[in-house]
DNA sequence: TCAAAAGTGTTAGTGTTACACCCATGA
DNA sequence: TCATGGGTGTAACACTAACACTTTTGA
């Protein structure tokens, strides 16, 4: 009887801000439309979502698709729903973003035409999806000081450099090094391997880990964490 | 032809938590449902969104059937659509959070049934609204860190107490009297108008209002607000 | 005159920021 | 031996948290 309700029904599509981090920057995973409307132009990685699946199911799709990776880290962000916003028809989207190691992601599906850009110099997007980052990178930078970040975006073993230039590419912002190791180290996630990554430097420079458990800890505690 | 894509369409609705304060505690505005499903039971006020209308103009306008205000300050928050949230139908529901003045409200739309109830003790909701309410507080209590709050939920002229009061209602902890009034005095956003209200004490207590340019420089800034 | 709430400062401790030199190594 | 990036400590300052007494006035 639910099905009969009087109400109008919408298109419904899941939209995904995929962030990545090379090292350096930080970027974003954009594909070349080469469907109609707006083929040829970039664009957020997105898709319709169906009878029976949930927003987060849909990016979890989406993404599968486009990357091949099982459980990406995924947060849902913002509801679009401007009746013009996309030209073509009256569509809702809901944003969702997604923090990928580069490095795992080897294997981007070529039919998407996907490609990774440095967030700070990107091609104009269609839509509103370049409200969309914007709004995304805001939520990424409020997360990165109410929680550790990195473990989603860092491969496994990292320097603290690495982990320095991730924050430094997030708020776009230099931090001083001695404070920011240690602030890093009060907050006790990391665990040094004692080994070290010798490409960087002649003296080379210990790589680390997150502990997980201790990870997973804070974030559940949920604090404060002002770099 | 947009609108003959071969995709499925949604029934998408808003629920609003409405926030109120009556000077000691922190309120939310609840209907009984007079329809079904589930009439009988408490929940959110909601609505269906139009096919002409965006989240925001359908939270306003569904606001604004049940208590008769313009201009209520609105906030998406976060989009519920686990298939089977509503037994009644495959609905997706955008919330959004409302601050209101409660004395402006005396009103309310006798159609809806709705009533007033303390945030720390409120009837079971239907569906998943219990969480609803829960993110919408966290997102309340986030929102209180980020930017100076009050002005949307207290009447114009208000004591120094009032306002401890709504921070402790938010927070639900309570603040020594010193740091607070230091605190606030710190932040520069209050006007003491010189006036007393001789209600709570033979003393009386000084009677205070925002200084709207300042309370929305504040917020346009987007500063921590630790109290 | 007393009861009840309002108003007001100081201090210790904690956290934050700014800052510069030595170390290890491969070339 | 030198050039390069890695690693480390301290001192001044700012902010936070804890704490108690005096004022006003109506009853």
């Amino acid at each position: 009887m639910g099905e009969n309700y009087n109400y109008p029904k919408h298109f419904v599509a899941v939209d995904c801000i995929i962030f990545g981090f090379d090292g350096e920057n930080l970027k974003i995973l954009l594909i070349k439309r080469n469907f109609e409307p707006n083929k040829g132009d970039w664009s957020l990685m997105g898709g319709f979502i169906n009878e029976q699946e949930s927003s987060d199911q849909a990016a979890d799709r989406i993404l599968n698709m486009l990357t091949g990776l099982e459980n990406i880290y995924l947060e849902q962000l913002n509801t679009y729903t401007a009746v013009d916003r996309d030209p073509s028809a009256r569509i809702m989207s809901i944003s969702h973003y997604a923090l990928i190691n580069i490095q795992d992601s080897i294997q981007i599906n070529e039919k998407y035409s996907a490609k990774w850009f440095d967030l700070k110099d990107h091609p104009d997007l269609i839509f509103d999806h370049n409200a969309m980052v914007k709004d995304a990178v805001l939520r990424l930078r409020r997360r990165a000081t109410t929680r550790p970040i990195g473990f989603e975006l860092l491969p496994e073993k990292f320097t603290m450099k690495d982990l320095q230039n991730l924050y430094e590419a997030i708020f776009d912002e230099k931090y001083d090094k001695r404070n920011f190791t240690s602030k890093i180290n009060a907050l006790d996630v990391l665990v040094n391997t004692n080994e070290k990554d010798m490409s960087s430097s002649k003296k080379g420079s210990f790589l680390y880990t997150f502990d997980e458990k201790k990870y997973n800890k804070k974030i559940s505690e949920g604090f404060m964490f002002k770099i």
